[in-house]
DNA sequence: CCGGTGGGTTACCGCCGGGTAACAAAGTCG
DNA sequence: CGACTTTGTTACCCGGCGGTAACCCACCGG
């Protein structure tokens, strides 16, 4: 599991040819999110794509049907690195409090990355119907699962009682907005982002009672 | 300050034709706005604008220059609106933390409208580099300014000690977040989305201790 | 009545990008 | 060594879209 971005097309050796088909495949997707998730979808061309890889565009044909396949694919995969986690979160050990901000932690960290960051930056929009009907479910899935967690820290008294759609909205939203604008080249790590954006998210903003005493929970009902 | 979205074109009624320039090429935007958000920006034609407004294409190019221009404008008056609503919630009376709540209330509700909307959906990534660069100028002021809020929060012992910058960033990203899936014809109204959005954001996902008394605030540290 | 001007139309151009056809080289196997 | 399969290449097609040229017509002042 090599950091995803590093990109070294498996054509770049010019010999060597036996590396299965699928992890050409793969690198044809992994370029593509990578240029999907600098320019847009509708601004990359398949050209841009097979350039990245030293190949020419008819070669990514022979490893894909269309354009809408690589994004359906790495809409897909992105998806999947969500659910996969959500999962793995809830069926480990600890308070559902654990396992939602490890399920965060995870979350934050898969949307700096290629297929995760495709899955915000492009999502399912620009697909024909019939597809992007597939990932909607898919997408309605890992919100089910986030939320489930919820529910479950609140059925345990760890989390205080709210409306849980609601909060799984803003939750992920907050998260998945970091791979809006992180930059994996900057300074600060995608750890130490996802871990004290967590914080902020389970202990709000408004300071806590525990050191100092008086204040009263900030109510925000009063906007307008 | 009629609804936005409407969008009767003021070409509509044939006759009657002393609606002034700027009210035309008002339409023009939000039309090309509303399209944007729904297809994105290579997606959309400007056919299709024209369409939308019963006119055609060429008549376009009598209010604007180019695609670019168009994008260029509902961007920037996303950006406009953001910045007058964060001003004026900053000028108003009351403590930083009420300030803060009617900044957070009004970036909601402006990025669930049109140009608001299209600053989140679509962004300035698909200009070239000279726009571009006068957008992230105005993106950053907007940050700046809505991290000053919460800097004088901290300042007022309001609100928790925190990473200004970071808690602005994750704030605004769930609140941006909305953006992205609001429907206006939905049965949620913007109003109520924002406000429990801000409650949850300012008391955190974790209960406070006013009712329930012995347990301590999650931490979060300990993720993985 | 008439010419100019604002506001709009039809017809068109040129380019770019998704996708294909036909071919070439190279590895594999009898 | 030769035939077949795998893998990539060059050359091309064509449809759509941003943008433009040229024309049209309603109105308005004189």
């Amino acid at each position: 599991m090599s950091r995803e971005g590093i990109c070294a097309s498996p054509w770049s050796r010019p010999l060597l040819r036996r590396e299965g088909r699928a992890v050409k495949r793969d690198a044809v997707l992994r370029a593509a999110a990578s240029l999907f998730n600098e320019f847009g979808y509708h601004a990359t061309s398949l050209e841009m794509v097979a350039e990245r890889l030293r190949v020419t565009k008819p070669t990514l044909y022979y490893y894909i049907q269309s354009k809408e396949e690589i994004l359906f694919e790495c809409v897909r995969l992105g998806l999947e690195l969500l659910r996969s986690a959500i999962a793995r979160a809830a069926a480990s050990g600890g308070t559902a409090v654990d396992k939602l901000n490890a399920a965060m932690q995870e979350y934050a960290m898969i949307v700096t990355r290629d297929f995760g960051m495709c899955l915000i930056r492009v999502g399912e929009d620009p697909l024909a119907a019939a597809g992007r009907k597939k990932l909607r479910r898919l997408k309605a899935e890992v919100d089910h699962e986030f939320r489930a967690l919820i529910e479950q820290g609140i059925a345990e008294g760890l989390l205080a009682p709210c409306d849980a759609k609601l909060a799984a909205f803003t939750l992920a939203g907050a998260l998945s907005w970091i791979g809006r604008w992180y930059d994996p080249r900057g300074p600060l790590s995608a750890e130490a982002v996802a871990r004290d954006s967590i914080v902020l998210l389970m202990n709000g903003l408004a300071p806590r009672r525990a050191a100092s005493r008086s204040r009263r929970p900030v109510l925000a009902r009063g906007a307008s």
